[in-house]
DNA sequence: GTGAAAGCGCTAACAC
DNA sequence: GTGTTAGCGCTTTCAC
C-alpha cells in the first residue's frame, strides 16, 4: 500500500487570518462561528465579512482534534450493490443532517477485512457514532469502538455477545409466514436458499423456513437448504444446484433479494416455469419485484425505518451514553404476487 | 442544526503513552510506525510490542492536521439508489485500496444544497481527493476543492467552464444508437424522457435521440420531449403524459434506467403491450433487464472501468497536480432484448 | 540512529 | 464581552 500523501499546494486562510483582518482575537471569530451569542454584534459583522472576503473556511481537522470528535457519521453496508441496504441510508441520512452531522458511507462489500478497515478509520478519525450491518455476528471487531466509547447501532443484523443497540426486522417470522404461504399453496418440497450463515439475517430466516415446516408437519430436508454469499450469483448456483437434486424442490424461498433475481434468472433461462413447476417467495421487496415475470412475491422490509430508527438510537446514545442498550425489531409483511400462485 | 457533540468518556492511548512504555520518544514509535528504515530493530521491536499491549490507534486527526491531507477520498454521487452509481463504486474503491487510500461515498440525492454541503466536508476534512458526479453541470460549487489543490475527478458528467479531469461514456452516440434502433424497427413516433438537463448525460443523451431524428429524415415533434428527474415516479408521470397525447407515441427512448422502470411500471399497469403498442430502450442496462417483462433492451455502460479509470486519474493528479486536464469516454453498446423489437 | 522541540489550526479555560 | 494562552496528538526538522 503505497501512499503518495503530500501536502496541498496552496494554503488556505486560518482562523487567525481572518482574526487580523478583523481586528479582534481568534476566539472571538471562533465565537462567531460557533454561533455563540455573546459576542458584540458589530465585531460579529466584521468577522463574518472577513471570512466572507478571505473565502475562509474553518478546518475541521484541527476543530475536532480539539473538540476529540467529528461531526460526522460512519455508515458501514455490507452491501453496496444490494438496494435493500442503499434504502436504509435516507433514512440515516435524514436523521443525521437534522442533528448537526454528515453521514460518510463505507462498503465492507461481506467481508471481514474491509469491515475492520472501515473501523479504524471511523475510529481513527473519531467519527461521533458508527452504524454498521455487521458481516459477521460474532467476529466484527467492533470492540475498538466500545472501548473508545463511540455510540454504535447495528442496523439490519444483531451481534452475539456484544452489548450494542440494534434495529432489525422480524426475519425469523417473515421467513416463516413466506413459507407457510408455499407451503398453504400446496407445494411440498420447499427448499431454502439462505445466506452466510454468520449472520443474524440468514441463520434467522433459515429458522423461520424450519419453523414453518415443522408447524406444517412436513419432514425436514437438509438436502433443500442451500448456502449461498447474498450475491446474485449465489443465488442463481445455489439454485442449479438445488434443481439437479435427485428429487428437486418444486418451491424456493430466498433468503434476500439479489439471490433472488439469481434465482429467478436461472430458472428462467432453463426454462423451468414459475410458478407452475417451482413457486418462488424472496425475502425483501423491490420496485423491480412487480416488473420481473412473474412478479415475485416478496417479504418487504420498512427500509426507510430502519436507517430512521437506528439513526436515533444513536442520537440518543450520544446523548446519554449510559443509557440501557435496546434492540428495536420492526415488522416485515408479506406481498403476495404471482411467483407463489399456481 | 443542534450538534450535541461532547468528548469521549474514557481517553484512549496517545503516541507518548508508547513511547514511555517502550523507553523511547514519540519521535521514534512514529518511524516506526510509519515504517521509515532508519530505525534500530530493537527499538523496532520494542515499539511494537508495546503499541499492541496498550491497543494504541494512531489518531488520524492529529496526523492529518500535521501532515495537512488525509489518505480518504470523497466520492459523491447523485443517487445512491441508483444502481449504476452504486457499481462505479467498486471500481474506484479497488484503485482506491491499492493506493493507500480509503474511500467515503456522500450521496447527493441530485440536490446541489447536499453536494455543496458534502464537498465542503471534503474539504474541512482536508480530504485527499473528490470523485464527484456533478447535479448541474454549471452550478457545481468545486470551485473551494480547486483553490486549495484538491485533486478532483468528475464521473459520469463533465463540467462546463470548470478545468478538471472527467471520464464519462458516449452518452450522445449511445442514445443515437439506440433511436436508431427504435426508427430501423419501424417505430415512427419515438418520445425520449430525458433526465435534468442541467446534467451532462441528460443534455447529451437528448441530442444523440435527435440527431437520430434528424438523421432518419424524421420531422422533430418537441411534445416528444419530456424532462424528468432521473427518478423512478418521474419516469412513470412523463410516460403518462406522453400517453395521454393526441398523437401518443409509439416508442419510448428512457436516459436512464431509473426510469425506465417507471415507464415500464406505468406501461404494464396500464395494459398497454410492449414492444407492439410502444417500444421501450432504456439508457443502463442493469441485471434486472433481462429478467423484466418484456426484456429490455438497453444502452450498457462500462461502469465498473469508470469507477476504476476516474480513481486512476486522481492518483494520476495527485502525484502530478500540474499534468493537463484531460476527458476520458468510454464506450456504450446496444443491448437488444425484446422491448423494441415488434 | 535518536531525541527535543516546534507547530499544524482550532477551541476553551482563564484572566481581564 | 474579549483577548491571551495552552494544548489536542501527531510529524518533522534540527541537533547530537
Amino acid at each position: 500500500m503505497p501512499s503518495a500523501h503530500r501536502p496541498r499546494e496552496r494554503s488556505l486562510s486560518t482562523i487567525y487570518d481572518v482574526a487580523r483582518l478583523a481586528n479582534v482575537s481568534p476566539a472571538t471569530v471562533s465565537r462567531v462561528l460557533n454561533d455563540r451569542s455573546d459576542v458584540n454584534p458589530e465585531m460579529a459583522r466584521r468577522v463574518r465579512a472577513s471570512v466572507e472576503m478571505l473565502g475562509y473556511r474553518p478546518n475541521s481537522v484541527a476543530r475536532n482534534l480539539r473538540r476529540r470528535v467529528a461531526s460526522v457519521w460512519a455508515l458501514i453496508i455490507s452491501d453496496i450493490e444490494n438496494p435493500h441496504f442503499t434504502a436504509l441510508v435516507r433514512g440515516v441520512e435524514d436523521v443525521a443532517s437534522s442533528n448537526g452531522y454528515s453521514v460518510v458511507l463505507c462498503n465492507s462489500d461481506e467481508e471481514l477485512g474491509k469491515e475492520r478497515s472501515y473501523i479504524d478509520v471511523a475510529l481513527a478519525e473519531r467519527m461521533a457514532g458508527v452504524v454498521i450491518s455487521p458481516s459477521s455476528d460474532r467476529d466484527s471487531a467492533i470492540g475498538p469502538l466500545l472501548d473508545a466509547g463511540v455510540p454504535v447501532v447495528t442496523i439490519d443484523r444483531r451481534l452475539r455477545n456484544s452489548p450494542v443497540n440494534s434495529v432489525v426486522v422480524t426475519n425469523k417470522k417473515g421467513a416463516q409466514e413466506a413459507t407457510r404461504h408455499l407451503l398453504d399453496g400446496g407445494y411440498r418440497r420447499v427448499a431454502c436458499i439462505t445466506g452466510p450463515t454468520r449472520t443474524t439475517t440468514a441463520s434467522q430466516r433459515l429458522a423461520g423456513y424450519r419453523a414453518a415446516l415443522s408447524e406444517a408437519g412436513v419432514e425436514h430436508d437438509p438436502s433443500l437448504v442451500a448456502v449461498a454469499d447474498y450475491k446474485e450469483a449465489g443465488g442463481a448456483e445455489a439454485t442449479r444446484t438445488l434443481l439437479a437434486l435427485p428429487e428437486p424442490p418444486d418451491a424456493l424461498f430466498v433468503a434476500n433479494s439479489l439471490m433472488t433475481m439469481g434465482a429467478l434468472g436461472w430458472l428462467t433461462e432453463a426454462g423451468v416455469s414459475i410458478p407452475d413447476q417451482v413457486g418462488l417467495v424472496g425475502f425483501d421487496d423491490l420496485p423491480w419485484a412487480r416488473l420481473v415475470h412473474p412478479r415475485l412475491t416478496a417479504v418487504a422490509q420498512p427500509t426507510y425505518d430502519l436507517g430512521r430508527t437506528a439513526a436515533q438510537m444513536l442520537v440518543e446514545r450520544a446523548s446519554d451514553p449510559g443509557s440501557p442498550v435496546r434492540g428495536v425489531t420492526l415488522p416485515t409483511r408479506l406481498v403476495v404476487r404471482d411467483s407463489s400462485l399456481r
